[in-house]
DNA sequence: AGATTTTGACTGGTCTGTCAATCAAAAACG
DNA sequence: CGTTTTTGATTGACAGACCAGTCAAAATCT
C-alpha cells in the first residue's frame, strides 16, 4: 500500500519496482474511484509520487492500465497453477484446490476484485481484455473442464463435463461479483460456503457444504 | 434504436417521451462505449438530438446516470414479477419462471447486459447503486430464498435455502458476465442451459438440463 | 562529470453545464 | 377562420474545469 506523503524515498530506484509501485497504485485507485476517474495524477498521488513519473515509465495511460490488466491476469494464472500443483493427481483434490485458489487472500482482496470489476465494466477495455486474458482463460476453462470430466467418470456422476465446468466458472465470478456491489460484510468463508454448496450439489460424494470431503 | 441522422423528428414531444428517448440512448451507449467513454454529446448524438437537450431534461450527468439505472432496475423487477405471477403455486415451476424471467429477450440484450456492467464496474457508482437496487436485490433475494426453500422441503432435498438460492443467483449473473466478456456467440439458449444445469444438481427430480421436468 | 530519474509547470484537447437565440406548437385574440 | 401572442422545447456557441502528455530544469546516483 501507499507509504506516501511523508515519505523520504530513496529517490532512484530499480525501474521494476517502481513500475510495480505505480501498478499497484493503479489497482487501488482502480478500487477507489472506478475506472472513469482513474486519473494519472490520482495514480501517482497514491504511489506518493509526481504524474510525470507515470508517463515516464508507461508512455501512456492506455499502457498503464494495460500492464495492470496483464499483472492481474498473470498473479491470477499462476495462484490457480499452484494451488493446482500441489492438489496432486486426484482430480477431487485438483477441484477442491481450484476453487480454494480463487479465495486465497492474495487474489481476493477487495481492490482487487474491484479493478477486475472495473476492466469487465469497460466496454472500450473488451478487446484489451480478450488480448490480456483471453488465452489465460481459455486455459483455466480447459483445465476444469477436464478435472470436472474426470470426476464425473470417477463418480458415475451424471452431467456434461463443459457445463458443470462452466457453472462452478460463473459462480465463483458470481460470487466475486456479490462480494464487490452487495454492502460490506460479505467474507470470503461465506464466499467459499457457497461455491462448495454448488460443487456439493454437482459432485454429492466428493463435496460437502464445507468442502472436500476426505 | 434510434431513428437518429435523417429524421423530421416531430420538433416537440412530451417530456416524458423524450427522457425515455433519452435513457434509451444512454443504454446504447454505456454498451457501446463503456462508463468512462459515455459523454452528453454522444449520448445526444445517439438519440438524434443536440447536447443541450440533455442538461435540459436531467439537469445534471448523474441524474441522467441515476435514472437510466433506476430504469434498468425497475424493468427487471416488473420482468421477474409478472413471470412468478404467471408460474402459479407450484414452487418448481415458479423456480422455473424466475430463471426464464433473466434470459427473456426483452431483459437480456446485449445493450442492456453491457449497461448493467458499467454500473457494477464503476466504484463511483456503487452507492447508487445500493439506492436504486437495494430494495429490489433483497426482494428478489427473500423471493428466490423462500420458492427455494419451498422445493427443498417438498422435495426433500438436502440443503441450505439461502445458499441454494444464492448459487441460482451469482450463476445467473455470472452467466451474464460471461455473454459479455466472452468472445462473441454465446446465446440465450446455451446460458439457459447452463443455469438448468446448475438447477437440475440441487433439484433433480425436479429440473433436467432441458429446464423443468413436466 | 555524465547518466538517469524525478518534478511540476505548461499545452492542447475534451467534457460538462450555461445561456441567449431560435423555432414550432398551442392559446388567445380579432 | 386567420392572425398574433405566449409557451416551452431545442439548438449551438461558449466558459470553466479537468486531464493526458510534453518538456526543460532539478535532483540524485554512479
Amino acid at each position: 500500500m501507499t507509504q506516501a506523503q511523508t515519505d523520504p524515498q530513496p529517490r532512484k530506484m530499480s525501474r521494476d519496482t517502481r513500475r510495480a509501485q505505480l501498478i499497484e497504485a493503479t489497482i487501488e485507485t482502480l478500487a477507489l474511484r472506478g475506472y472513469a476517474r482513474t486519473t494519472l495524477t490520482e495514480v501517482a498521488r497514491t504511489a506518493g509520487l509526481s504524474h510525470g513519473l507515470v508517463n515516464f515509465h508507461f508512455d501512456t495511460k492506455e499502457k498503464l492500465l494495460s500492464e495492470t490488466l496483464a499483472l492481474l491476469a498473470e498473479e491470477y494464472r499462476l495462484n490457480w497453477q499452484a494451488y493446482l500443483e500441489r492438489a496432486g493427481a486426484d482430480p477431487a483434490a485438483q477441484l477442491a484446490a481450484l476453487l480454494l485458489a480463487d479465495f486465497d487472500p492474495a487474489i481476493c482482496t477487495p481492490a482487487r476484485l474491484s479493478a477486475w470489476c472495473s476492466f469487465w465494466g469497460e466496454a472500450q477495455s473488451r478487446p484489451l481484455y480478450q488480448a490480456q486474458c483471453g488465452a489465460n482463460d481459455a486455459a483455466y476453462n480447459a483445465c476444469i473442464a477436464e478435472i470436472c470430466g474426470q470426476l464425473l467418470e470417477q463418480g458415475r456422476y451424471e452431467g456434461d463435463p463443459a457445463r458443470v465446468a462452466r457453472v462452478l466458472r460463473v459462480t465463483i465470478q458470481g460470487v466475486w461479483l456479490d462480494m464487490i456491489t452487495t454492502t460490506p460484510d460479505y467474507t470470503i468463508e461465506e464466499g467459499l460456503a457457497t461455491i462448495h454448496a454448488c460443487a456439493a450439489a454437482f459432485f454429492p460424494r466428493h463435496f460437502c457444504a464445507a468442502g472436500l470431503i476426505p
